[in-house]
DNA sequence: GTGGTCTAGACCACG
DNA sequence: GTGGTCTAGACCACT
């Protein structure tokens, strides 16, 4: 019960799929530090995508530091998650910064934004 | 002096360039309803960009219901601009909402994203 | 106030919107049998268009034998309107059976069309 | 032996007789749900077709919900054809409507339409 | 002049 | 291989 997944439908190609999904697993600590994650091969043909493509994101997930591989031995979990956690927060929060200034611009309430934030901290 | 613009350089595709530069144009009252747009081949050769690229824009303007285009006469700013700014609100709010249930899940704390909201409404 | 009419947002080009405009004001008796029609320049500084424009609906609507026009004397509502009326009668017929037959593919109920049909004729 | 076709003779552009041509194979389930479509490239040579247009039908579909399609993938026929079912449905209704009273005040009998109807479903 | 369609051919990223 | 973007240049109908 693995949740890799992959939406073909989606225009996010495959790779940056694979990417989000195992970046998002570490986060949320469904993979821990050090946990061996799935081979290409396995993976690929569990997913019934070419294995250039899961190489592709694993590619990137080593270059982002979120996982290391060793050749012969496989990939595994990075141990330095709170590093990953930190970045994406800070770029998340830039992000919220600026639809948050395009909003306001477009007429939003600061009420409007506030009761959002109630209902997802308190409710 | 008109404040049309494309940066080459970038992934984003000049069409979508293009296309969110008279979105915000229109959005902000620089231009503003029925008022004529360049022709595609004046903008075409005023940014040196071809004029197929151009059309691409403007046909996609088009059925956003941002302006309308007609054969033999140009293109001339939509006059329901309300109803775009608010669906683009409602958007821009949508997507508000799921970065902050991300932040939210990445350790972000509710004051932090207060004092955002505080600094970008009241300062 | 004389109900010409056109819609510059229209997709439909202006001479046709023009054709169709005095074609109805002729079959529904707003304009009866040798009633003079404005003449082009009148009509094209009245509505704002070019008077090409005017010129080129004019003749398809000579051509159709729904108006005549002699050379300095202006143009006229025909007055054999009862076949321009059976023509497009059956026109309109033969329409109505194709987007009949397409409903019914796409699953439209035959009581479905009954009742718009009484709708339209008893109410 | 795909059922493919364009007129080149119609006025009628080609994109748009691709988009009615892969539209109806989709509502007709000639096209079942998931189904792959040519490939751009397959389907401009096996039309003699420049693959720029194959494209921009293409892109049309996929905005209209009938096929999406992925880069390096392919296209798909959409799986919520219901949907779009549903959707020309009410439009040829309306079209119907339209017609039906441009029809009455042509002098169309009630009769006639009902019997265009019967002859229609019952036959 | 205007927008709209189409062709030919190049280049890119994705799988 | 796939779809997607862009250019260059032609042709059409409409104004």
């Amino acid at each position: 019960m693995s949740s890799f997944y992959v939406d073909f439908k989606s225009r996010k190609p495959i790779y940056e799929q694979l990417i989000d999904n195992i970046t998002n697993m570490v986060l949320r600590g469904v993979l821990a530090p050090n946990d061996p994650i799935p081979s290409v091969r396995q993976l690929a043909s569990e997913l019934g995508i070419n294995p250039n493509t899961i190489h592709k994101a694993y590619a990137e997930l080593e270059r982002r530091c979120i996982i290391y591989s060793s050749t012969g031995r496989g990939s595994y979990v990075s141990d330095n998650v709170m590093d990953v956690r930190e970045k994406k927060l800070t770029e998340s929060k830039a992000q919220i910064k600026d639809l948050l200034r395009e909003a306001k611009e477009l007429g939003a309430e600061k009420g409007e934004i506030i009761n959002i934030v109630n209902d997802l901290w308190d409710l």
